[in-house]
DNA sequence: TTAATGTCTCTAGCAACTATAGGTTCAAGA
DNA sequence: TCTTGAACCTATAGTTGCTAGAGACATTAA
């Protein structure tokens, strides 16, 4: 059995996530020592890594909750798990799309920056007035999140 | 004059963001009617056009902040403007690198699901098995967000 | 005049943690 | 055995950039 601070190190994530994943009904409660403190096995260790990397993915917790619990049904189609993973392969797909049209607009703003005083500024200019935009990026506050 | 719901139809910021924008000091205290309902100049319009462009492009509020204080002193050098922009635009190039590795990840993930039973799922292995991945997207749980 | 819409303040909630405070337990060295 | 320091405990609040709700007042059109 792990203490929670081995846990961490073990899985690479930090210990008040741990905690904080426990709280939250990601992990199940932990096993106590007679002090108190927090043990862990091997599954939830498992557990735990599944968590990260699908975290490194850019998974909502939404998401990683649904992948665990149809995990523990390993029987059924994977039909779920897959529609889950399009879901966020479609979501990492518009952001990056949306995050191009930015970083394109960034380019044209900071490369006509001639270098004077800020009244001549392109880049100050070009945020206040969209009319110098090449997409419109901005008709709606889109999300671009993770 | 407008009233906060014009000045945000105008400006294409929902209103209640408006009365937060004020809240934290980005849009000054806002001028009031007899009924004591908020009262906008089209200077507050340019201001608050402004900042949903600079949101749109991926500007953290902190730092359009630093860009509006810039911008009220058109006298001085724009280097700072500039480095404000530049700094935005590694930040979106690096989130879209993260992004496309992600997408790598995912993709493959998905695509050597065969569609059978969860237990032979792919998806749910990899997710478990770092080791499957090409890349080590996962050293830390770096921050992809915007 | 009345009804509908718009506005006001205040509080709480979202994701996914991170940080802090103040206290307890554990492991190792003297 | 004692002591020190690290690791642990709980609980609360803060982060970013809003969004949603409640309950009350203001304005406008019919």
């Amino acid at each position: 059995m792990l203490t929670i601070g081995k846990l961490g190190a073990a899985a690479g994530v930090k210990v008040p996530t741990i905690r904080y994943y426990e709280q939250i009904g990601l992990l199940p409660n932990a096993e106590r020592s007679i002090g108190n403190q927090r043990l862990y096995s091997r599954v939830t260790q498992d557990r735990l890594v599944f968590i990260r990397h699908a975290r490194e993915l850019g998974f909502p917790l939404g998401a990683i909750r649904d992948l665990l619990g149809l995990s523990d049904r390993p029987d059924q189609s994977c039909a779920d798990v897959d529609a889950i993973a399009r879901a966020q392969l479609q979501a990492v797909e518009g952001r990056i799309a949306r995050l191009l049209a930015l970083k394109d607009e960034l380019e044209r703003m900071v490369d006509h920056c001639a270098g004077g005083i800020i009244s001549d500024c392109r880049v100050i200019e070009v945020l206040g007035n969209h009319g110098h935009c090449a997409a419109d990026h901005g008709r709606e506050m889109q999300d671009v999140s993770e």
